[in-house]
DNA sequence: TTGTAGGCGTTATCAC
DNA sequence: GTGATAACGCCTACAA
């Protein structure tokens, strides 16, 4: 009757002389329909602007029509680009967005997530890294048969569920720049341990100084937990070294602004006196002083990328990108490096 | 039979030896029920680790169990800690998250908010500044039967439907705060027009210079649009004045970084030759160099206030804060803010 | 205080 | 190809 609200499947149906089942039929592009009553339904549809119900089709195809976030990144510009992409990837899909923080280290996080899935059932997940790392969070959405994809620096799992950029290979070019600059003592802020991103970034920078000869005693590598004030101890430590180094690589902007932040307080200037090189570019590295150059990772990109993984069976004609999963990284070169003082 | 799957409500009612509306009864905490059949009904459902489908309830209620986050905030960092609070608002409750960001300027931004709306049917939306502002939006929540909470710098709404922050007021103490320092030259980089944020900041700006009986030329506020770069298009142009301002206070701290750029784009030193004040403290006023003095947006509380207020009637006592709307904004001091240099 | 019948709007089953 | 009929799991009448 529709007297008040929208119009529903039934009053379609009517309307349109043909079954509830039809409708659906339509809605859902089963292929098995005759041309006209597809046209002559999908003409009424269009005249009384009938829209599904989520709620209805949600509770009899027990899945919901929203895309799950699920992160335990402590970088605030980080979460919010990998959100962004999502965002538009779902634009002008029927999909919602629907966000969900973990808390990595507490025992139950498994349990709380299940309980996540298995009550909003969520079309899909996207895991943002670090958690993307675990194991038992995959194994978890497999076993509630809830779809997923996982970013992270480097292949995680099936080409399917994974997005990744190549970490490694750009901390090369990164190094490398610091080489023709002129740099020979350089040295990193690694991150912590039992992080994908921080062993891939410590690999690509090993290798990039061992492709340009270069041999540096191990305590030029100085371990960092990705944050600011970690960054701040880490250059001390680099820079109270007898022989310190000329140019510093963070594997993330916040350790390379805690750098930045030691380095000026004790009187310091950058790029004069120290390069410094970051990662992530996240909004916060263009507004440092002086703008910090640094590898952008492509956050947005690839969760636009995975999200589309993720509702692609929804869609008629597969994403010409389906079988695609790397994003490159890639070097921003502003104003944090400069040749070495001559001494 | 419950052999697969979760357990339904009928396998409660059926080994509680109940009817399904008694059960209902319990999950929706009816007061009309014995207190014997509600104990007997509680601890089956413990037992079974019952769980209500929410797909279910939503299609039977016609509302889902959704907060929506509705913004179009600019600010990366400002989004992120308004999230972060209506998550920990959320917390333990059977609620989720859902965020919906929309473009202020599209003519079709209503519409979408409606079909939004229509179609997810959340419990309600909390609506971030600056598109909390919107009168028209407002309405349309009210059309549409969905509860909203309107986050702003100043009341917008009845109280049950606002959270607000006194701008005004803690702009003053910053003022006063540069001249106790010793300064009169005292700048502003003031917000875009149509805000209310901006014209809050800039009345209390306005007040504070009063109250110190400082007059300042007219071009002593430069307008900014709350960008990086638009800060530092303003800062030059205060800095360009014959007599330059000793101090700045800029009405954000994307703003301030501009200007903290421009300062040093010329050479001069903060806080030696330029004091500086931002506002919000939304993670870059830490990292930049030096460390910006600023105001504390309580974004984050006024979030979780909000949420409260939007899932209020779901719990058995109202809480205690359900009339309070107001969070209190505070200055921050860092190292940005000096005597002026004597001349 | 509790139970029965019916509905929320969609999809699945299985005939025709 | 198409259409009755029965789920899906919960809630709101109304009755008892």
């Amino acid at each position: 009757m529709m007297a008040s609200g929208k119009p529903t499947i039934n009053d379609v149906a009517r309307i349109a002389g043909v079954s509830k089942k039809t409708v659906s039929r339509v809605i859902n592009r089963s292929p098995l329909l005759h041309v006209d009553t597809r046209a002559r339904v999908e003409n009424v549809i269009a005249e009384m602007g009938f829209v599904p119900n989520p709620q209805a089709r949600a509770l009899a195809l027990r899945r919901n029509f929203l895309i799950g976030m699920i992160h335990d990144n402590p970088n605030a510009q980080t979460v919010l680009n990998v959100q962004q992409g999502m965002l538009e990837g779902l634009r002008d899909t029927e999909f919602e967005l629907i966000v969900r923080p973990v808390k990595r280290h507490s025992p139950q996080m498994l349990d709380d997530v299940r309980r996540f899935l298995e009550r909003q059932r969520p079309h899909g997940v996207l895991l943002m890294p670090p958690i993307a790392e675990n194991e038992a969070l995959a194994e978890l959405c497999r076993d509630v048969g809830c779809r997923y994809v996982r970013m992270g620096s480097a292949a995680l799992d099936a080409p399917d569920r994974t997005v990744a950029s190549n970490d490694g290979e750009v901390v090369g070019l990164a190094v490398a720049h610091l080489v023709e600059q002129g740099h020979r003592r350089i040295a990193m802020i690694a991150g912590p341990d039992g992080f994908l991103s921080a062993a891939e970034r410590r690999k690509g920078f090993d290798a990039a100084l061992a492709k340009a000869r270069i041999t540096l005693p191990s305590d030029f590598v100085a371990k960092g937990g990705y944050t600011f004030e970690s960054g701040i101890a880490a250059a001390d430590l680099l820079l109270d070294l007898d022989q310190p180094p000329t140019a510093i690589f963070a594997a993330n902007d916040e350790m390379a602004a805690g750098a930045l932040h030691a380095a000026r307080r004790r009187g310091m200037n950058v790029p004069e006196d120290l390069s410094l090189i970051g990662f992530d570019d996240t909004g916060l590295a263009a507004h440092l002083w002086p703008p910090l150059t640094t590898v952008r990772w492509p956050g947005l990109m690839l969760a636009r990328l995975g999200v589309r993984k993720l509702i692609a069976d929804t869609f008629d004609e597969s994403d010409p990108d389906d079988d695609s999963w790397l994003y490159e990284s890639q070097l921003i070169h502003r104003d944090s490096v400069a040749p070495p003082r001559a001494r």
